[in-house]
DNA sequence: ATGTTCTCTATCAATTTAGTAGTCTTTAGA
DNA sequence: TCTAAAGACTACTAAATTGATAGAGAACAT
């Protein structure tokens, strides 16, 4: 797992709106807040509506909010849906697994699976709430 | 930290090398035996050579054999040289850091820290000769 | 000499990454 | 009802990375 760009900001844009969930925030107040490129913010910001993470309002006062509480989203889930498997490899993801060369060879997979377990267990289990500061 | 195929093909062809400790391994061998296209080994033997895992003898009979024991070559090492950084975010990396958008965020950035110390504590204790089967 | 084998550098197509651009639709409020 | 504000949507693009391939050269054994 090798976190993109997009993924790193989709966390601080969820945080963002964790911390304002009185209010519908725009996405230019994101942008500047969080240094995020008001463009590509939108794109991201559109996943996590696509995903079912967030909601929004169109028009003059409009916004995002989160779609469900900050507890139940977790980290390995944001992770997993903008760069895909938490998994060093192909071969020991559960999720995305795909084809490659060392899957054969059962030493070297099971390291693999090891580290997929760990961040796996880890990462399931902090949610965007665990990452507010109080 | 993502496995790239050069990378994949890196351990096996070490495996592969540390199993026939006895003799010269020829490129052509680890090709056939490993499934690795011919011209791209031969640059990750190169790669391996340069950094001083293995020496080679050219011409008739001439072939690549390990440079040390293969107890003191680490996977961490070899996913370094051929992929960068264990940790799974530039700002959390100790051998590779470089600055990005999570960094601020002290909650998330520790927990990719956790990941980066566990990733490297294991890797860093397992090296080729656990790799081969006896 | 000759064939074998490693060495070295260049090139390349496909994919991914990190955005930018522009148009359309919805909404609130004057 | 007009308008400005804001999200929705689609297309595009430049640069970097990945996963190779190509070919000429140098060293070595026989």
């Amino acid at each position: 797992m090798k976190l993109s760009r997009k993924c790193e900001y989709a966390f601080l844009a969820l945080i963002d709106i964790a911390q304002h969930s009185d209010e519908l925030v725009k996405i230019s107040k994101i942008s500047e807040r969080q240094n995020i490129p008001k463009k590509f913010l939108e794109q991201i910001l559109l996943m996590l509506k696509g995903s079912g993470y967030l909601t929004s309002r169109r028009g003059a006062n409009g916004g995002y909010k989160l779609a469900t509480d900050s507890e139940e989203i977790t980290v390995a889930e944001i992770i997993r849906l903008f760069d895909g498997a938490l998994a060093p490899v192909g071969s020991a993801s559960e999720n995305f697994y795909e084809e490659t060369p060392i899957e054969e060879h059962e030493e070297l997979l099971s390291i693999f699976k090891e580290i997929r377990d760990y961040v796996a267990e880890k990462l399931e289990n902090t949610t965007i709430a665990d990452l507010i500061e109080n």
